[in-house]
RNA sequence: CGCGGGAUGGAGCAGCUCGGUAGCUCGCUGGGCUCAUAACCCAGAGGUCAGAGGUUCAAAUCCUCUUCCCGCAA
């Protein structure tokens, strides 16, 4: 077996292979310079293999060098947001197929950060498929699937760690049916399709000339990480936490700092207010709205506008 | 050697330009007021000013180096 991905999510799933199944081989994406003084960082999946004793392979682009893998001669390739597009070569080679454990309900939300979209979008469910792999993105026959509901309050931190559990339970229930033959093997319906393209930057910024709700699906959707954002005085204020009020200020502008509340910066917005209550300013720590009140001046900061004069662009 | 910001009682900040008494908003402790309070009033504790070296009669403040944190970029 065969094991292809990169992220914490697909750590757990890795680990239940291993448990349970000879991992001869691990695919995940290059190590990368990171941070502020280019340290190289391994990929997490990349650590449980190290770990492990089990050899990795990192290619920059699998569609051209796959020989390796191909040598390799699997009986089964398992891969969970491994993050490149697998050729067609390697997709025919193992007998049990090559089988991918996706972080939606396929159809819905293929592509690259189901888990941030499911709750960007304010989707009260979401779940993971278990599906044969196909040349194109997320869209190959259907073997499981297991439901998960999302609660108002969770962000997409507590979506993915509930879901790389079920992820793996789900897999490890599946295998020994996709071995006998005796799995089920579903054409997904493309008409109900719905996509998760990958979070770009500007999906960070918030614009205040939306409601209350869809900010406040936006910020737990990105929370922890990479976190929304909005400019204020010209500086990045990374928002973490915030919450819903019903109050109304019809006279104000959208982003703009309307009330000083004790726990939070209360905006304007294009319902209703919405209220700051966990921040990072540039330069500073995380820290909870309250605690940044106390340095300021609190009668300045009010009228002051969110993204004023700010296009997103840097 | 990618660019930039930061480190000051438990928390968040001001003070640094122009060296000379440790300041503000909170929290905490004690007391008071109140039917009561997260409200108000009074009192109190708590700081090697990130670390090391240098200049000076005198350094949070000026100079040099180090460590840690953060934003951008990747």
């Amino acid at each position: 077996m065969v094991f292809m991905g990169t992220p914490e999510f697909s750590v757990p799933v890795l680990e239940g292979l291993i448990e349970n199944y000879d991992v001869i081989g691990v695919v995940t994406q290059p190590d990368k310079e990171v941070g502020r003084n280019h340290e190289i960082k391994f990929s997490p999946v990349k650590e449980v293999a190290l770990k492990n004793d089990i050899r990795v392979y990192q290619p920059v682009k699998i569609r051209l060098d796959y020989d390796d893998i191909v040598k390799l001669n699997p009986d089964m390739i398992v891969t969970c947001a491994y993050g490149q597009i697998i050729p067609k070569v390697l997709l025919d080679l193992p007998k049990y197929g090559c089988i991918n454990v996706h972080a939606s309900l396929l159809p819905k939300l293929r592509g690259g950060a189901p888990l941030h979209r499911c709750v960007i979008n304010g989707d009260s469910k979401t779940g993971v498929t278990i599906m044969y792999m196909d040349e194109h993105m997320d869209t190959g026959d259907i073997i499981s699937k297991k439901e998960m509901l999302i609660d108002i309050n969770d962000t997409v931190g507590d979506i993915h760690d509930k879901l790389m559990v079920i992820g793996k339970e789900l897999l490890l229930e599946t295998i020994p049916s996709i071995i006998e033959g005796t799995n089920d093997r579903i054409k997904q319906n493309d008409d109900e399709a719905t996509y998760a393209p990958v979070i770009k930057r500007e999906d960070e910024l918030i614009d205040f000339n939306k409601t209350s709700l869809e900010i406040y699906n936006q910020i737990r959707g990105l929370n922890p990480f990479p976190v929304s954002y909005a400019m204020l005085d010209g500086k990045v204020v990374k928002i973490y936490k915030a919450i819903v009020k019903d109050n109304v200020y019809t006279s104000k502008k959208n982003g703009e700092i309307v009330r000083i509340h004790k726990d939070g910066i209360g905006v304007s917005t294009k319902d209703s207010e919405i209220v700051l209550t966990e921040i990072k300013v540039e330069g500073k720590k995380k820290m909870k709205c309250k605690d940044y009140l106390n340095g300021v001046n609190k009668e300045e900061l009010i009228g002051k506008v969110f993204n004023e004069e700010y296009d997103g662009k840097e």
